[in-house]
DNA sequence: TTATTTAACTAACAACTGTTAGTTAGTAAG
DNA sequence: CTTACTAACTAACAGTTGTTAGTTAAATAA
């Protein structure tokens, strides 16, 4: 485990403020705070408040455009197809709570780089309907709109930041398990 | 159908901004350019920039409370309690699509309202959980954890306003059972 | 030892923030 | 006709914003 480094850090403080207030309301002062320094001294590592915006969520949506990509090469059923995107869903959140919340809730306050991430998102998510329209095809699927099933779906693992925090004891496979189980059912014939 | 004040006009407006770029970022001088006029003006009409926020927030999740507690008491079984439940989502978030996007992401910006407004929602999880437990106990649902099962069902309806705009040919009633199907054929034993 | 890099600091700036004070033109009420 | 109200305006203020410039002490490399 190598050791964070100080952007890294400032990164991820940052992160943790922008879920609770959103990026427009934290102020450099508000990070600096957080890491007992002044906020001019944050400038020695990252460029600008938009860079630190920037790296929190540009690099959550290629890992999720990453695994995406192989679970769709993968030679499985639709069912197995979802199983896996769910269970990468609560992996990266877990990982990554705060950044998360920004992916969600943030991410309109991109600038240069808000076309690629609007990409990112448009791309994972026609290849998501495009795993439910196979699904319907070949008889796994219940033949409901395929873009009612992905938005009650998605939802529903986008939000998943909000609430993995909340039970600490909680086991990230039974939750993987119970998920797959609610949200499958209403859709497996 | 009786015409709008100054005031309701200035809460639209500003709803409207809200969502697109979050209460913080939305300043009085971008409610005002919206309405053509300028920021000082707004001040004959309402007392602060918290103050829309509120008239926003208060006055749905009030709606939302006032409904839950007709379906609450009303003499029917739980699926159809949530099938209730899901049809006063789907309305109200269609009747006020802007609004909704406040309650979901501008809420930790309230000021001497925020501890109301959590009171409101704790009161609406309880009572929705309530109904799953119920359901689970008289066997009309299936025994997963009803906090997975509710965060499921409610994330999803809580994000419709992102989901029904993009849809002008949308039937409501239609999504509604779709949405039905989709949510409770995985909790309907 | 000397030179270089790292990471903090103080001070400042220009732009923007929510809000107030005071004013004014148009409309409605007496 | 006069009065009062509505809803706009200009001007301004005090505080906050992201960011830059220049400096300094400590750690590392030569």
């Amino acid at each position: 485990m190598k050791t964070e480094t100080r952007k890294e850090e400032i990164i991820r403080v940052a992160a943790k403020l922008f879920k609770e207030k959103g990026y427009s309301a934290v102020t450099m002062r508000d990070i600096a705070k957080s890491m007992d320094i002044k906020a001019a001294s944050l400038y020695n590592h990252i460029n600008s408040k938009q860079d630190i915006l920037e790296a929190i969520i540009i690099s959550l949506a290629e890992q999720f455009t990453t695994e995406m990509l192989e679970i769709k090469k993968s030679e499985i059923g639709a069912i197995d197809k979802l199983k896996q995107i769910i269970t990468l869903h609560v992996r990266l959140s877990s990982q990554n709570i705060y950044g998360m919340a920004s992916l969600n809730n943030d991410w309109m306050h991109l600038e240069e780089q808000m076309s690629y991430y609007i990409k990112l998102r448009s791309d994972y998510e026609n290849d998501f309907k495009h795993i439910l329209e196979e699904g319907i095809r070949s008889g796994e699927l219940i033949a409901v709109k395929p873009d009612v099933m992905m938005f009650s779906i998605l939802t529903t693992l986008r939000s998943l930041y909000l609430w993995i925090p909340k039970k600490e004891d909680i086991n990230l496979g039974e939750l993987s398990e119970n998920l797959s189980l609610i949200l499958l059912n209403g859709i497996n014939k």
